[in-house]
DNA sequence: TTGCAATTCAAACAGTTGTATGAAACTATT
DNA sequence: AATAGTTTCATACAACTGTTTGAATTGCAA
């Protein structure tokens, strides 16, 4: 291959469109436009429209995954197998929320790119999404290690409350902006991983008495 | 108005294939078609297609925030204008994931529709999202009056989080069913809103007010 | 240079989409 | 029964979509 100019201008091209005007309304016409490339050359390159988006969202989702991982590894090779959970639940968090808040004027293409990924969720995003459950897996593994006295169930529920949080803050960040009148701080990344952190860790680790629930005693009769 | 008949086979039929099928491949002809009605009819009681979805999406949505408000006054009544947060918590998570969890063969149409709107997200849909904000206010208001000491930032910190657990949960549900092996049962919906609301509670209780109540353990299966 | 493959280009294709139109069929009131 | 207003219908429209085509151009090796 030559000089892969056309290829990553309309990489460049499409995730800038993409991340600023969404999927539904962003054309392989106004993609070419931007990169100032011919129309063809998109099916040329990529084979179609959808191979180009799942191509854009791998490239970052990989790169968000290694990040993931590297300090998931990192945290467990310094505690000699087993982490504490509170630094796994970081290194499941923390890379996200680093990639998709902070101050929206410096925020990368990229990150308002897969804001947009995680706000809309076209067919070819989600066919990826649905992969990326072997790489949770690895971190229910070092969660299991951290919690061993925990059951599985109660795992995969911290596991899908960390994730919760921290998608659900980075999908509706304006929104929790603007109810609370600006009070909650998004730009604040590391604060938002400490809470997000903080209250998974409690989910995972509080009431470890034994107590069966009562919690059904309380409100279900309100009617 | 004469039967009202097109026009609400029209509802039936449209929220029938969305829920199916996505709003992504669902045309105005398949929808006529599956209400056994006419093109033109559509525009005609609708004025566009944008309208007919945000028409079901509020229809929807009207039933649930009603649901969660009476459940929430109901509350407040009996404790002389201020409910335990834990009450507030499940007035506000309990009608949606009710709403939308469950077996799979019994979910109505509505809950399907419902999760597929949450999962999509297609602009008539977002356009009504935004306006929710002051119904969310009143449980701010609620929780602010149950935690008086707590801050207006941790009172929407928990807010948010309270609303992730749920609608992370909804949106995922299939995969976290898949990613633990169904050790996960969200058919039962009553154990999943005690689960959310219980690390909520905490999120909200725990660290500056050590006198609160003991956080309670995971709602784990109680039978 | 010549030859060959890779790339670019303008143009058209084949479909689908939501919407508009104007006539026809109803319904209910007079 | 005649009328006026509403609703239904078949059909056309106009625009836009991703994709394909086949010829031109380019870059590079022999």
């Amino acid at each position: 291959m030559a000089s892969d100019h056309t290829r990553s201008a309309i990489l460049a091209a499409a995730e800038r469109l993409y991340a600023d005007r969404g999927f539904g309304d962003v054309t392989l016409r106004d993609i070419v436009a931007e990169a100032n490339v011919n129309l063809a050359a998109v099916n040329y390159h990529f084979g179609s429209k959808d191979e180009l988006i799942a191509e854009l969202f791998v490239t970052r989702s990989i790169a968000t995954n290694r990040e993931r991982l590297r300090e998931l590894k990192a945290a467990e090779e310094q505690g000699g197998g087993r982490a504490p959970i509170e630094v796994i639940l970081r290194a499941l968090v923390g890379p996200t929320l680093r990639g998709c808040l902070g101050p929206q004027n410096q925020r990368s293409t990229a990150a308002r790119f897969m804001i947009r990924a995680s706000i809309e969720s076209v067919p070819p995003i989600r066919r990826i999404k649905n992969r990326e459950i072997d790489h949770l897996r690895k971190f229910a593994g070092a969660m299991r290690r951290a919690l061993p006295e925990r059951s599985d169930v109660d795992i995969y529920w911290g596991l899908n409350f960390a994730l919760a949080m921290a998608h659900h803050t980075i999908r509706e960040s304006e929104r929790l902006t603007k109810l609370s009148e600006g009070k909650c701080d998004l730009d604040d990344v590391e604060d938002v991983v400490a809470r997000v952190v903080s209250v998974a860790t409690m989910a995972l680790t509080a009431g470890r008495t034994e107590s069966k629930a009562p919690v059904r005693a309380l409100a279900r009769d309100a009617r």
